[in-house]
DNA sequence: GAATAAATAAACAAATTGTTCATTTATTTA
DNA sequence: TAAATAAATGAACAATTTGTTTATTTATTC
């Protein structure tokens, strides 16, 4: 098994600890047992608690993101690979536990300010993603053309404060009509109008 | 506020927190603050941390108890009572998420055997609410003559077995049925022939 | 079988946590 | 009101836990 192996299986299981202990009760030696290895050896993985935290949350966001990704494949139509990215990106942390526990227990990795951000390169990628489908639904012309990066900046600020509304300090069970109704509105407002060109409305799934 | 109202509320905070946490994890800081008080002054309460465990555990399990006796009350016939007593005993813990979670963690609370038992004083008195019932039963000509003090162990001990079963170390969904087919032959075996006297037979009633 | 890598267990320092105590603040009683 | 009692605090201390390092052993590779 090479390194690099390991080092996800570790930040694997540092994950699932981390989201039963939270950081503070969590310690390396329940990592180290859950891995079935002393905590001497864990250490010549990781060079510190603190860093193995930040590694495996950085494993954990990464994987949302490759996640929606890999959901976007399948679409070329540049509208629907939109709708999609939103909409699995902003379900994404419904079906991780793990990770949503861990966020539960420190909002400060989701912040909505940017400059309190440890994970920017992280989300850069994720602007870049979303900057991307802007910018060819203009080309194709199926988009305004608007200013792409400051709507970029817009949106991702807008799925921040959904995630946080939604997982990090749930209120009520009505985000998830917020945020339907709300990614109808982006829509609207993004698309060049179809409606007038006689082609078909743009839909989105609503859920139950 | 007196002293013992201030214990009662020092022990709901605590079973929560040891809930949480389980033993090892809990600090008294955490029950502290969850009090809003100081450690220090929690310590005017409490002998130590683990004195204040099996203190708090002993509220949880006589409040079990108390439920169970005051649900008896309402019936004056003896072998409803004895079902009763049976049933809401067995489904208490499916209601107190608390206490259920501290003994998941600590299943040396509620051992297979007497010996190991810490809380013996709780458990004495719940077999003699138990065989009371047995007693009386006889007395009213409604049950056996049975051997009532080997009866009372024995079926204690299958409530014990039981409660592990169903809660404490939970294996499939088909504890529940066990116990109702269960109780009904115990039943069966306790009653004296009622069937034959044209009394109509007594009926479990059976969950989803 | 030498050389390298991976794992261990013990050791140590730093931090946390259990426990005590002198002092302050609040409450009761005279 | 003032003395007396009780309740609470926060700092201090000791004991334990935990993070981190290191010398040594065990496994793998060449």
């Amino acid at each position: 098994m090479t390194k690099k192996d390991k080092l996800y299986q570790i930040y694997e299981v540092a994950l699932r600890v981390f989201a039963k202990y939270g950081y503070k009760k969590a310690t390396v030696e329940d990592i180290a047992k859950e891995m079935g290895m002393t905590k001497g050896n864990l250490y010549l993985y990781t060079k510190s608690k603190k860093d193995l935290y930040e590694k495996t949350v950085a494993h954990g966001l990464l994987r949302w993101q490759a996640r929606v990704r890999k959901e976007m494949e399948g679409q070329d139509d540049i509208v629907k690979r939109f709708v999609i990215m939103c909409t699995k990106a902003f379900e994404y942390l419904s079906k991780d536990s793990a990770l949503r526990a861990v966020l539960i227990n420190d909002p400060t990795i989701f912040p909505l300010s940017p400059h309190e951000d440890r994970f920017t390169e992280i989300n850069r990628a994720s602007m870049d993603m979303l900057k991307g489908i802007l910018q060819t639904g203009i080309e194709q012309g199926r988009f305004c053309k608007i200013d792409v990066d400051h709507i970029t900046q817009f949106l991702f600020s807008i799925y921040v404060m959904f995630i946080i509304k939604a997982y990090v300090k749930p209120e009520g069970r009505s985000t998830q009509a917020m945020f339907d109704e709300g990614l109808g509105l982006i829509l609207r407002g993004l698309l060049k109008n179809e409606r007038q060109a006689g082609q078909p409305a743009i839909l989105i799934k609503k859920r139950r």
